[in-house]
DNA sequence: TTAATTTTCGACTCACCATTCGAATATTAA
DNA sequence: TTAATATTCGAATGGTGAGTCGAAAATTAA
């Protein structure tokens, strides 16, 4: 009788505490500074234990990008679908982008910084990444079309989206991390078709 | 006699010549990746040469960031003082940097990045940088008095901005770079105040 | 209880890399 | 030319950290 279902369920137990204590190493030592020793100690285990459920560094590294890039395409994919209008989407998107953001700290840094420091091979997280993407480019496009945005070249509109998010919800100070409220009114004054008014 | 000026000009050059091999050697191994033996070969010197001209690995990450600071510094202390209100001014200091980043691809990568990835304790580039971000938020403070942008908080303008200019001018793809024009185009639609026209 | 299986772990190995050494070569000044 | 000084470098050093080993403890199944 290989594994009982508890038996399995509590592996996968193990392996989110390992990953939620290797996320705060992570966020403490930065990408390349956090050692295996760290973050068995940050998360109970001895550090042999670690490679009993990840082969290696990387496969931590990997597990967290991938579980967090599941979990933002989840919590997007109602949003999405609801289809309010692209412009009302792309909104609500980014909205629920910052609330899962400011429920989780520090996970969508890592998401958005790492693939700039680390280059593997295999990435599966990047399916969802591309889909997220592909989703907000559509939106864009789409917005464009109907006259909701400025007639920008979409590719560009999308950057500069793209950087401005990454402002606001990764910038953050110390200080007040920016309501709510603060993120739909600039939104709405800049995503704002001047020719439209 | 202990050295002659014709010397220590050439000694300056040799340190530029290693602070280019460091930074080639940073744009395509990444900030810790690189290694003073791959930063030896790229910059043709040996590398107990290196030593001979920094004290260590870390002066070299400084050495590239202090010189960095202090040119986009100087070439924006023209446009600054030249003054045509606010509003122009922003856009005049952006677009400065933009041509600045254009001229030296990587190295404003490497500026904005890497803060993230190091933590130094001393950090004399670290002033070059608070007045330029001093600079720009004394113009969104001025701009928005002066109603020539939208009446919004200025740190949260300045929040805005700064991730919007990331992302126009550091996020680029392979794609072409994005023109000037275009850069100016959508400033000038996204800063104009929606209540004014 | 006992044997198999699962889980845990500290100590060890091994490669890599920043930094140093010490000697060689080149340049300068007399 | 000669001595002092400046520059260069490959080879050694030392520390760090990823990944492995082999044995112990815990759990399961009979």
């Amino acid at each position: 009788m290989p594994v009982s279902k508890r038996q399995l369920e509590e592996r996968q137990v193990r392996q989110e505490r390992i990953l939620t204590g290797a996320l705060e190493v992570f966020k403490s030592e930065g990408l390349e500074g956090a050692t295996m020793d760290e973050i068995a100690a940050e998360s109970g285990f001895g550090k042999a234990t670690l490679y009993y459920y990840f082969h290696s560094k990387e496969e931590v590294f990997a597990a967290i990008l991938e579980n967090g890039w599941k979990d933002i395409w989840s919590s997007l994919e109602p949003v999405i679908s609801e289809d309010e209008g692209p412009r009302k989407t792309f909104i609500n998107v980014l909205l629920k982008i910052a609330e899962n953001a400011k429920n989780r700290p520090g996970l969508f840094e890592f998401l958005f910084n790492a693939p700039k420091v680390i280059t593997f091979e295999e990435q599966p997280w990047k399916r969802y990444q591309n889909r997220l993407y592909g989703t907000i480019q559509g939106l864009l496009e789409d917005g464009i079309k109907a006259c909701e945005f400025p007639n920008i070249n979409p590719q560009l509109l999308f950057k500069a989206m793209g950087g401005l998010f990454m402002g606001l919800v990764l910038m953050g100070d110390r200080k007040e991390p920016v309501s709510e409220k603060d993120v739909e009114d600039l939104l709405n004054q800049l995503i704002t078709d001047p020719t439209q008014k």
